[in-house]
DNA sequence: GCTTGACCTGGAGTGCACTCCAGGAGCGAC
DNA sequence: GTCGCTCCTGGAGTGCACTCCAGGTCAAGC
């Protein structure tokens, strides 16, 4: 009878983050709750866990503190009742996202500009060549 | 006779960077030249110097680290003749840049998607109640 | 029954990019 | 001539997010 759930080598491949990360992001409270362990004491992931640590994943891939990410999971953990909140964390944090993409997107296109004037640059030195 | 150039007070200001940053850019390599000097020895920043610094905000606010930045200064700062490995290194940090905007905003897509799920959750429970 | 390998814990260490500080100098205003 | 301001330097300190380590447990395979 084959264990139910993951090790943390296994969800942290499957993850693409280290065994390391996992474990320290359940330490400092970003997860929903303690990682069921077996016999031994060694953690299984189950696909709820999974699942949650993704969407921390995507919140950290977009810039949200570590510090907001437990808030928002101290929230969820606490149960049913305020929605409200954890929508307004959310939609917080897409505002954020939004202006960060933004003012990329514009750096962007400056250095763009600057790409631009280097490629006619070496066309003309290509050219005279 | 007012002096030529902007004081480092000014020049931060100007930037929306602090006086320290720009001390720090400037012991570290990344700027083109030491800043030239007033007679008691306090930087004073021409154009050129800001113009430099505004590329180097915009290299750091796309995700550029320092030593990238140093990098490219160091070839700007040895003078003509290598414009291919500048233009490499600035199209390097674009193609990151792409795909680091691609991913934060499909990982925003999914957040998006949760936020949906609790204006809807909300809506339901304000009409009932 | 002993080795091997994955995992455990608490805590120390790392890399990055600033940020702050102590001690001191120059300069205009009073 | 001294107060207050801005600036100088070298170097220490900070916050963040991991990342690594020592020393130990446990189950499976030989």
């Amino acid at each position: 009878m084959p264990a139910a759930g993951l090790t943390i080598a296994e969800a942290a491949a499957t993850l693409g983050l280290t065994s390391d990360t996992l474990r320290y992001y359940e330490k400092d409270g970003l997860l929903l709750r303690p990682v069921p362990r077996s016999s031994s004491g060694h953690r299984r992931y189950d696909e709820s866990d999974l699942r949650w640590i993704v969407l921390v994943t995507r919140l950290r891939a977009t810039g949200m503190p570590i510090r907001d990410v437990r808030r928002y999971a101290d929230l969820v953990r606490a149960g049913d009742g305020n929605e409200l909140p954890r929508l307004e964390l959310l939609q917080a944090h897409r505002e954020q996202v939004l202006q960060q993409l933004a003012e990329v997107t514009s750096h962007l296109g400056a250095i763009d500009h600057k790409i631009g004037i280097y490629e006619d640059r070496l066309r003309r030195l290509e050219i005279s060549a």
